[in-house]
DNA sequence: CTGTTAGCGCTTTCAA
DNA sequence: TTGAAAGCGCTAACAG
């Protein structure tokens, strides 16, 4: 293991290891003779900074992180573009962690983050727990919420899932159905909760009642987890729509009802949220609800690195997005 | 930002700050009594080592990097899991990197890598260019290629990619294709010139010249990529059957076709690579060619590990996993 | 514009 | 079993 320091290279171009310190960090403070001889040192030795000291030193990493319910769904996989795309112009890293909706994975998550001294921290969190959130900021570690609406003393970048829940059941409605399912993950998961509350808004301003609307809750918001409420639904006996809280879960529902000889719209009516890209390619293409998935991880980061950049002079601000309907042939008999 | 150090939880536990050291990383070296008193201090305090100031001082850190080609194709997530489940167990993190199979971003992943100090590295190059491991390891970076055939001086975990495209091509012959497409990304990755080399095989095996093949080369393995592959394919005139070398692009197929009017298999039979969940479930379920993708980062880790904790005593070894053709409907008339 | 210098917080001998 | 002390490689004053 070979080991070049900035030691060497300020002996191989003849200068100062400070001198080497500000090519690399300022370097329009070093006259540009000088900065070309450091440079090539640099390339001959083959140096690489270590990160560990540098962040030492200076007290914070060049890294933020990102923590995400499930790195499988496409929808934080366009979030994490969105990020990338802003943090690489500026010479950071993102550190891409998964909770799979579970608070202890979370918690670890958060811990190696703390461990890493990251600038701060994107999070869709797994519940309403602050406690997560003031330990990071007691760190002075920043922090914004994505995707999950926040209160005044954090930035959030969210999108309307009660507007989202209303769209769906209200187009669902709209096209006759009476009795409804939702089927979601834990509502601990905010976006559950969420999307159901506008399911009942929907079904309250149709006239209806609130028990038109069954739940189905199964552990993980994917396509396994929609296999597992398709069972319910077809033991229980069908209702007329079902809303599933993302494009995953309802894949899954749709995968399962076919298989049983189940017809999708034309037995059922199917909606999902998200909108990922699969959902058009499927079988019955699905009706569901497009959020603005990269621009959400953007505008984050955005609001991360001027939180970072200046800690003090920086207002937080809660954005939210509106969601929209997009009708495919799973919910248009 | 309060910033809680060793000293001060060892001058609370009242030892001294090697002492709280060795609780963190030899407990068993420490007095039950002083490391309760220790593990409490810490608590209170709710300090969180230092990760940096660790790294720096013994070496390298407790972190590994992964590089894939695409963190938006559900094969590499599943990659991703099987790494996930092995390191976290142990004590470790995983750097995530997405390299879009470009060879800057692998540089430039792999500098931030380098700079980490990460105990090893898996990865899926984006080409044969061997520099990048040999840069590695001159810094006692331990590498183990992750997909990707290696000779004698690496650790590799593969599957058959040759047999792959081999199998595929049989089966497309098979159903009565003469005039076959094989729709790809760039050569340079080796996943595509493989599989295509299997094409070849199989053209050969069954007696037919190697024009018999048209290759459409896109600049992306996705489903965008796919409607570009479809586009050509409607203007240049359809081939009786075309081979995508991943799902994501035969899925993009699949859609840009069937807006055209175009029916699988009716009119083209189509056969996609990796077995990707969502494969199952398209419009017209896909064909496709089923790797061990877990497997394949499970067992990936678990060599780099063994690398990492005994250098001198691991012997290098390539793993060869053979793939399984599965047919569904895209391709059975 | 460049050099000197004092640590950042932790791990790890070595002694006690 | 525990403590004392010497840095790991780098950055950021400050001086020159």
């Amino acid at each position: 293991m070979v080991t070049v320091g900035i030691k060497e290279v300020a002996r191989r171009a003849g200068v100062s290891p400070g001198t080497v310190s500000n090519v690399l960090n300022r370097p329009e403070r070093v006259a540009p003779a000088t900065r070309t001889r450091v440079e090539e040192a640099i390339r001959d030795l083959g140096f690489v900074r270590n990160g560990s000291a540098s962040t030492l030193r200076a007290g914070q990493s060049r890294a933020i992180g990102l923590v995400v319910l499930d790195v499988g769904n496409p929808f934080f996989v366009a979030v994490a573009r969105g990020v990338e795309d802003v943090v690489s112009d500026r010479d950071h890293a993102v550190i891409l962690c998964n909770s799979g909706e579970s608070p202890a994975k979370q918690a670890r998550n958060l811990r190696v983050l703390a461990e890493q001294r990251v600038r701060g921290v994107l999070i869709t969190p797994v519940d309403d727990d602050t406690s997560v959130l003031r330990r990071l900021r007691d760190r002075g570690v920043a922090v914004v919420y994505v995707d999950h609406p926040a209160s005044g003393d954090v930035c959030s970048v969210a999108v309307d899932d009660v507007a989202g829940g209303d769209l769906a059941t209200s187009h669902l409605l709209a096209g006759g159905a009476r009795r409804l399912a939702f089927v979601s993950g834990p509502p601990a998961i905010r976006q559950c909760s969420d999307r159901r509350r506008g399911a009942l808004r929907a079904l309250e301003t149709a006239g209806l009642p609130a028990d038109a609307l069954t739940d189905i809750v199964v552990p993980e918001m994917n396509a396994h987890g929609g296999r597992l409420a398709a069972e319910t639904l077809l033991s229980d006996g069908l209702p007329d729509a079902v809303f599933c809280a993302n494009d995953l879960l309802a894949l899954g529902v749709l995968r399962a009802l076919s298989q049983a000889g189940v017809q999708v719209p034309r037995d059922v009516a199917l909606i999902g949220y998200d909108d990922i890209e699969f959902s058009s390619a499927a079988a019955v293409p699905l009706s569901s609800i497009r959020q603005p998935m990269y621009q959400l991880g953007k505008l984050a980061t955005e609001l991360l690195l001027e939180e970072c950049d200046d800690p003090a002079g920086h207002a937080h601000q809660q954005i939210m997005f509106q969601p929209e309907l997009v009708v495919r042939e799973s919910s248009s008999p």
